[in-house]
DNA sequence: GATAGTTTCATACACACGTTTGAAATGCAA
DNA sequence: TTGCATTTCAAACGTGTGTATGAAACTATC
């Protein structure tokens, strides 16, 4: 029975660093002196680096894409199979800015390493990346459904904003916290993805294709 | 005098290849290869890999916001001191979609450069980042100007949201044209930057801190 | 408690990196 | 041409990297 101690606190080490400083600027070094392991741990246990930077990505993917999918349909079955658009956008960007943003850093770190991922290419994640597009496929079929009338494009542009929005800001803390002097509360998760949610709504609903936009986008901003 | 030939073939490839593979994934050998030079000119005529990448950054950067403020004032001009909302943001994320989108791919490399530079954060380039901030401020100003009854919180976050966007879709072409097989055309850039602009304007108009939202919402929107 | 399998450890290897060196080549003024 | 500064070049240096090795420590089964 092997006891995965190690393992598990090279993963936890590894998440963390990747995490804050990206890939290219971690050594094995540091992650073993992290996790209080041997240098050789790792490869004993993951083979190589890049198998554990794809051990961790693959982990971390599945989870954040089961977390949105269910909250996709969490939102389906509740509007009987037929969820509001603000719905299913904010299943899109809810988890991915509920584990990098607020106050309490410790969950905050495995979404900063999907963030890390989503900006660095090392090449054991690009090929697994290819599967998150048939993932999002299914927010666009979700997209497509409450909102008929919308053409496929209008539907990509505005997952393709959503994500932006909840990613940058993911990104981009800092930058937003220094040019607002700490105006924009980041820590209020949820008031964030409302905001993020509702800027991408707005965008869908008053699409220039889709007819009716007016009172549509009227409806929205009022609420 | 000095035939500054070699300095000029360096930091065009270097620009080329960040541009392509970014800071980390590129070595001086690479460059010097693909320049034509001999591997020591590097240090020669830079001092080090630091001070090259720090040489790039500073070009490239001045010139964006150069081109930034520009069109900032023009607009600004045009309208007697107040420009539209659309038009700030429109100057703000124009030349940055502008330089990195389209068919031809010459320009591009600039602006690609510039956002490698938002993602990766080599030591050299954060200590220069900080005066970004003070570039933006005067976007922000130009926004408060153009949003009278808006609180800066707003005008901040809708500033964030339409940088993030135009960021967002230079950095993920792939994602977005592979999502949806090659629909969303990003090789009319001029409609991209539309596109990006009437969102982010959207999001500001329609702003709950603002008063009269509806109206001003369903007004844009209607265009 | 002996033994086989698993895990840890210190150490070393091979390699790629940025940088340095000193000589050769080049350009230019007198 | 001569003399001097600038620029190029091949080669090497030192360092930090991911990985490999083989012995030691540990664990569990009999």
């Amino acid at each position: 029975m092997p006891s995965d101690q190690t393992r598990t606190a090279i993963l936890a080490a590894a998440e963390r660093l990747y995490a804050e400083r990206g890939f290219s600027d971690v050594t094995l070094r540091d992650i073993v002196s992290e996790a209080n392991v041997n240098l050789a741990a790792v490869n004993y246990h993951f083979g190589s680096k890049d198998e554990l930077i794809a051990e961790l990505f693959v982990t971390r993917s599945l989870a954040l894409n089961r977390e949105r999918l269910r909250r996709l349909r969490a939102a389906e079955e509740q509007g009987g199979g037929r969820a509001e658009i603000a719905d299913i956008l904010r299943a899109l960007v809810g988890p991915t800015l509920r584990g990098c943003l607020g106050p309490e850093n410790e969950r905050a770190t495995a979404a900063r390493f999907m963030i890390r991922v989503s900006i660095e290419s090392v090449p054991p994640i690009r090929r697994i990346r290819n599967r998150e597009i048939d993932h999002l496929r299914k927010f666009v079929a979700a997209m497509r459904r409450a909102l008929p009338a919308h053409r496929d494009v209008e539907l990509y542009w505005g997952l393709h904003f959503a994500l932006a929005m909840a990613q940058q800001t993911v990104r981009d803390t800092e930058r937003l916290a220094k040019l607002s002097e700490g105006q924009c509360d980041v820590d209020d998760v949820e008031a964030v993805i409302e905001r993020v949610v509702r800027v991408a709504v707005l965008g869908l609903i008053a699409s220039p294709a889709s007819g009716k936009t007016t009172e549509r986008a009227a409806a929205v901003s009022a609420r």
